[in-house]
RNA sequence: GCGCCCGUAGCUCAAUUGGAUAGAGCGCAGGCCUCCGGAGCCUGAGGUUUUGGGUUCGAUUCCCAACGGGCGUACCA
């Protein structure tokens, strides 16, 4: 059991025994506080109770204290203090067998079963090949796959998936965007409209092309087909090539096209008006959103005959209940955030519990220039790609960049600011923390110390190791809160800490000789190593979780 | 106009989801290497958490209003 849950379970005895009423008792909240002198975990039970029952909440934790019965070999101390907080002290010798235990554990050291094999889906991305992929869609990779990784660790059984349109308006726009160029490149005098894809890339792509074909070729509006699937062909290749540099593989590119191929859209349709939830008006099919509380209904097929975007995504996100996904997480950038209810709505109607989606917004990533702000465009080519950016500051920092801040955050992105800010990027000092350790053991193992061996720990004692070792208990609890809230930006939070407490530590032997690690005391050598590989294990582990590479030596 | 998201140190961001004295990095002012990595450590300055109300033992967090920014508000995706 863990000791959470073991506090909480005794916690809850002690108030029967103290004849308070449990009776909607609230749910009993144990968690590390802010503060060291709070001990190591505490709990606002008593001053939740405490107005129920009408008295002080320090006299109510007293009382409770009372008749808590610990194991003192984990729990050394139990405080009341301030407004009635009951805090609880780690015994040494457990947080000493708990570091053992990370050493034990190794890789697998934060990994957790409550995911349970829960078959889950996410889909994220999902850019149609229009263009190079930018930050804004670097933002949103980085998260998915993250957020992915940290399924996985607690047990999800995780399909990626990215979503594309290969059909759409948008895509004839980009081949006839190409053909046009091709044109102008055989000498041809050409107007090229605002609204058609004004990147260089096009350029490109035109130019192999006109390897391909007779420069003639161009000049006709029937071979649009060809320049598109050309582009979408190129820039697709473009697209995964940038995935795969961030580390980043999808096990499912699925194309919409499908859906009507295989007759699931006409199927949505049916089934909505057998439902009595579409029916016609002005020419168009409408969706009864009003029905599932909305303020107006939709239109799902226009009176052109054409389908909204609406149709397909719910036929999509049918076919991904049926796939059975027990779990199904969308990232969306923030300009989706009026679509989904709608998608929502649509698979309640379709008889599927929506509430296996889960949809995830993250804020925008603006460009600015300056004080200048730009509205990134792939149409008018207003962008930073992600290439230029992995370029500048590397994987390892573009990665970074994009985990250790939340996702509701809005994130203004200056490229200068960023290429001099790389090298102060926090990711080199959660980095730094790894090597440096790594180059203590090899010095360790120079020094005729079998660094490998096994020990009890139990000459640990000084602050800064207390300190350490108490913050590498954290890890699971940050990795099961980080997948649990689809949370990633605590990872690299709590590793900051992390290498903090750890250069603490190392550095502590700089002012104090008997605080050094490696010494001729062979005991205490053995125990402040075993200190040092558990650290190693904890940044190792969460540098993976990110997708971040943790270097031996920097 | 209406809806959603956001507003925390000069800058970029945290704050264990309603907890105790709001914390880091960068930048700024100082200090620390004969010796395990100075890509590091320590000290200091810097805040009415945009503003004003409310809820309660307790609010950066929840509610209302205002201000500022972002995104929507289509028979575009």
């Amino acid at each position: 059991m863990k000791i959470h849950q073991y506090i909480q379970q005794s916690l809850l005895d002690a108030i029967k025994k103290s004849k308070f009423s449990t009776e909607d008792l609230p749910e009993i909240q144990i968690g590390p506080g802010k503060q060291k002198q709070h001990g190591d975990l505490s709990t606002n039970i008593a001053i939740l109770l405490a107005s129920k029952e009408k008295k002080h909440p320090q006299d109510v934790a007293r009382v409770i204290v009372h008749h808590l019965n610990l194991d003192e070999s984990k729990i050394s101390q139990i405080n009341v203090a301030g407004p009635g907080f009951i805090n609880f002290t780690f015994h040494l010798d457990y947080v000493r067998g708990a570091v053992n235990e990370i050493i034990e554990l190794g890789d697998r050291y934060g990994r957790d079963d409550w995911g349970n094999g829960k078959k889950t889906q996410v889909e994220f991305v999902s850019a149609n090949p229009t263009g190079p992929l930018t930050i804004g869609h670097g933002r949103q990779a980085v998260l998915g796959d993250t957020i992915a990784r940290l399924l996985e660790a607690t047990h999800h059984e995780v399909t990626r998936e990215y979503y594309f349109n290969d059909a759409g308006r948008q895509m004839r726009i980009l081949g006839d965007s190409v053909r046009l160029r091709a044109c102008e490149l055989s000498g041809d005098k050409i107007e090229f409209p605002d609204d058609y894809y004004q990147g260089e890339y096009i350029r490109n792509i035109a130019r192999q092309a006109i390897k391909e074909k007779k420069s003639q070729y161009a000049r006709s509006e029937k071979h649009i087909p060809y320049f598109q699937s050309l582009a979408e062909r190129v820039i697709f290749d473009d697209i995964k090539q940038t995935l795969s540099r961030l580390g980043i593989a999808f096990d499912v590119y699925y194309n919409e096209k499908s859906l009507y191929e295989t007759g699931r859209v006409k199927r949505v349709i049916q089934e909505l008006r057998e439902k009595n939830l579409a029916y016609n008006r002005d020419g168009a099919v409408w969706f009864r959103t009003t029905h599932f509380g909305q303020e107006q209904d939709r239109v799902i097929v226009k009176s052109s005959g054409e389908p909204t975007y609406r149709l397909p995504d719910i036929a999509y996100h049918k076919d991904k209940m049926e796939r059975g996904f027990d779990l199904v997480i969308d990232i969306f950038g923030a300009d989706h955030i009026a679509t989904y209810p709608d998608v929502l709505a649509g698979l309640e109607a379709l008889g599927y519990d929506s509430s296996r989606v889960k949809v995830l917004i993250h804020q925008f990533v603006t460009l600015s220039e300056g004080k200048e702000k730009i509205k990134m465009s792939t149409r008018k080519a207003n962008f930073v790609t992600l290439d230029e950016l992995m370029d500048e500051v590397g994987v390892d920092a573009t990665r970074y960049f994009f985990l250790n801040r939340s996702m509701s955050t809005h994130l203004n992105f200056d490229l200068s600011l960023a290429k001099t800010q790389s090298e102060e990027n926090p990711v080199y000092y959660v980095q730094y923390a790894h090597a440096r350790i790594c180059s203590i053991l090899r010095y360790g193992q120079q020094q005729g110390i079998d660094t490998e061996s096994k020990t009890d720990l139990s000459l640990l004692k000084a602050p800064e190791e207390i300190d350490l070792m108490k913050t590498l208990m954290m890890f699971p609890d940050v990795v099961a809160s980080a997948a649990r809230e689809f949370e990633p930006h605590r990872i690299p939070t709590y590793l900051e800490e992390v290498a903090t407490v750890y250069h603490r530590f190392q550095h502590a032997g700089k002012k104090d000789d008997t605080l050094r690690v490696v010494t001729e005391d062979v005991p205490l050598t053995l125990d402040r190593l075993a200190l040092c590989r558990a650290t190693r294990i904890v940044l190792a582990n969460g540098l993976t979780l990110m997708g971040i590479s943790k270097p031996e030596k920097m």
